[in-house]
RNA sequence: CGGGGAGUGGCGCAGUUUGGCAGCGCGUCGGCUUUGGGUGCCGAAGGCCGGGGGUUCAAAUCCCCCCUCCCCGACCA
């Protein structure tokens, strides 16, 4: 099928649209790809919906070749499978609900496990069923706090949603590794560099799980990678190397220090540094040098709460998402006034190990960063205003309840697989893969007997790809100041052909050109519009991005067109009469 | 939810400080012109100035209340 520029439902703009900040999102606007409808919620036109469906294609490719099957589930769902497993209740605010006319509840599918599993249990009842993996391909709901980047993060967006069903944990590694592999497949394919970092599994449960993200400076996760070997993680979840303990024979004896206002770590170093008899002979005192012990509050899902102390060396913050992460399912609070007034061995500002611990004074549960090893020394608090306490050391003056990785994550710190230097970078998700393990199953009692005739809780895997925020991610990497560079698969065609001049004879050669090629296969997107300025023609082709452009123009007097390399840039002239099979040729490799 | 910005023809914006005929560019429609990088000229259509209330002879402009959108953060399979 040829697409003709005088009859597409198309309008380019020249100005960026006001909301639009990222790449992606503005030119995929100004191209004529997507409109806005809502918040988070876009239409797609003629040459958004074709690439859209390209990457849905390669996706549904990959998944097929994997052995997958597709299939199809409703968006609008019941109620009551959501409240078995608590997601009812546990999604909150992030998801659209409706009722129907008798009053009953419903959900626009935020995801799709309930469903799934229910339609598994359904059919199947034997082990000789399994393994067994489906997908789907469908639009999701999820009522975002902020959506934000166009299609790269909405309220609506489409995902490509797989779950595995296996008998044993075997089955359930084997199934988790088949994704694995054929996610990595799919996004070479989609010409999307990614990482694959663990991530944590958060609400889904279960026991591994990985991300997908695609580097790129409008991501919205952070993330660290190595830079000599192949490591790269989540910041939330990077595990800081253990240094070895060392010996504390010989280190001088702990001894308190009065360091009158001396609260933050700022002031408290600035102090050591000034005052004659403080002052160390090797080097000046920092931060790294200091025990900053702080006190968090813990809320666990029962509803308890619990305080919980935690040391970390005075030059790092802690790392909220880092701490949420290594204390899940419980949640992190603010400490309180009446928290610190409620327990008075904790004065603020000059906390030290002395009262930390379970069996202390302030019977408060004690973890330090895992450089706090034995045989380290430490300036930290002494447990009363204006005194710290000089060479406390681990393992001889104090002993923590354990350790956390709660500690902020620094450019340069040490990768935990090599030990060389650790980047930071931004990504954007566009996969995910979990083990999800029995709790979907057991909550919908999804149940198979096995060669012994004895039930058993089936063992589930799911697997996203967010297909529209795929796309996105392919716009924000391919696109110059001009506009979008589609790689060939994604393009909405294969050739623009572009008609100029104010006779008849470019049209006519456009015109035969594109029945040619659409012969031979090739899709053409044909700029047949007598009005428009071929400035204008230009920047359109420009701006929409197909790979390659074909221009019948000035030269066709001398029996010539133009092919241009979106990309590059490049032209060369070419007889009329060779053209079609150089496009052939070029639309292939 | 916290911080910042913004709501004015389809799009991008000025006008608000200091109240006084609602403007500009692009786009659209008609006519002529032009055809290798958004051609030029002439003419036209198109407005609840986010909503409600108030002040005033008079409100896009001042005051009060509300709504919405965008960005940063929090949040986020």
């Amino acid at each position: 099928m040829i697409l003709r520029m005088s009859t597409l439902f198309l309008r380019t703009l020249r100005e960026d649209p006001a909301d639009a900040e990222v790449p992606s999102h503005r030119l995929l606007v100004r191209a004529g790809y997507i409109r806005r409808a809502a918040p988070g919620i876009y239409s797609w036109l003629p040459l958004g919906w074709r690439a859209y469906l390209n990457v849905e294609r390669v996706v549904r490719e990959e998944m097929d070749a994997a052995g997958f099957q597709e299939i199809h589930l409703p968006a609008l769902l019941p109620r009551e499978p959501y409240e078995r497993t608590g997601r009812w209740t546990e999604y909150g605010d992030d998801i659209f609900r409706l009722k129907d006319r008798k009053g009953n509840d419903y959900l626009l599918g935020p995801t799709h496990e309930e469903i799934f599993t229910l339609l598994v249990k359904d059919l199947f009842s034997s082990y000789k069923d399994l393994p067994l993996s489906i997908y789907q391909i469908q639009w999701k709901y999820r009522d975002e706090p902020r959506p934000r980047a166009g299609i790269m993060r909405g309220r609506e967006f489409s995902m490509k949603d797989s779950y595995s069903f296996d008998v044993d944990d075997a089955g359930l590694v084997a199934s988790y590794t088949k994704h694995r592999d054929a996610y990595i497949s799919t996004f070479n394919r989609l010409g999307l560099d990614h990482v694959i970092v663990t991530a944590m599994a958060g609400a889904m449960g279960g026991s591994l799980s990985e991300e997908f993200l695609t580097p790129t400076e409008v991501g919205e996760d952070t993330f660290v990678r190595c830079t000599s070997c192949d490591y790269a993680g989540n910041t939330e979840a990077v595990e800081v190397p253990v240094p070895e303990a060392m010996p504390y024979d010989g280190l001088p004896a702990a001894h308190v220090e009065d360091t009158p206002d001396t609260p933050t770590i700022e002031t408290l170093v600035n102090l050591l540094n000034s005052q004659e008899k403080l002052r160390r002979d090797d080097r000046p005192w920092q931060a790294s040098d200091t025990l900053k012990n702080l006190i968090v509050k813990l809320v666990h899902p029962t509803g308890e709460s619990e305080l919980l102390a935690i040391g970390v060396p005075g030059d790092r913050e802690v790392d909220e998402k880092r701490l949420g992460a290594q204390v899940y399912p419980a949640t992190v609070e603010a400490t309180t006034e009446e928290d610190f007034a409620a327990n008075p061995a904790l004065v603020r500002g000059y906390i030290g190990p002395d009262v930390l611990g379970e069996d202390k004074a302030a019977k408060v549960r004690y973890l330090v960063d895992p450089r706090v090893v034995a045989g380290t020394r430490w300036v930290t608090g002494a447990n009363e205003p204006g005194n710290h306490v000089v060479d406390l050391v681990a393992g001889r003056d104090f002993e923590a309840d354990g350790t956390i990785f709660a500690a902020e994550i620094r450019e340069g710190d040490p990768c935990p697989r090599c030990g060389s230097s650790l980047t930071i970078a931004r990504g954007v998700e566009i996969g995910h893969i979990f083990a999800l393990g029995r709790k979907f199953a057991e909550a919908l009692d999804l149940k198979v007997l096995d060669e012994n005739g004895k039930q058993v809780v089936v063992t589930m895997g799911s697997y996203g790809i967010g297909v529209s925020r795929a796309l996105a991610a392919i716009a924000e990497k391919n696109h110059d100041d001009k506009g979008l560079i589609w790689p060939r698969e994604i393009s909405p065609a294969d050739v623009h052909i572009v008609a100029t001049g104010k006779n008849a004879e470019p049209f006519e050669v456009a015109e035969k050109l594109a029945a040619e090629l659409d012969a031979r296969g090739i899709r053409v997107l044909l700029d047949d519009r007598r009005a428009a300025s071929p400035g204008e023609k230009f920047n359109d082709a420009d701006l929409i991005g197909v790979p390659t452009i074909v221009t019948c123009g000035r030269r066709i007097v001398d029996g010539k067109v133009e092919v241009k390399d979106r990309r590059t840039s490049e032209r060369i002239d070419l007889p009329i009469a060779e053209v079609v099979d150089h496009l052939v040729e070029v639309c292939a490799s």
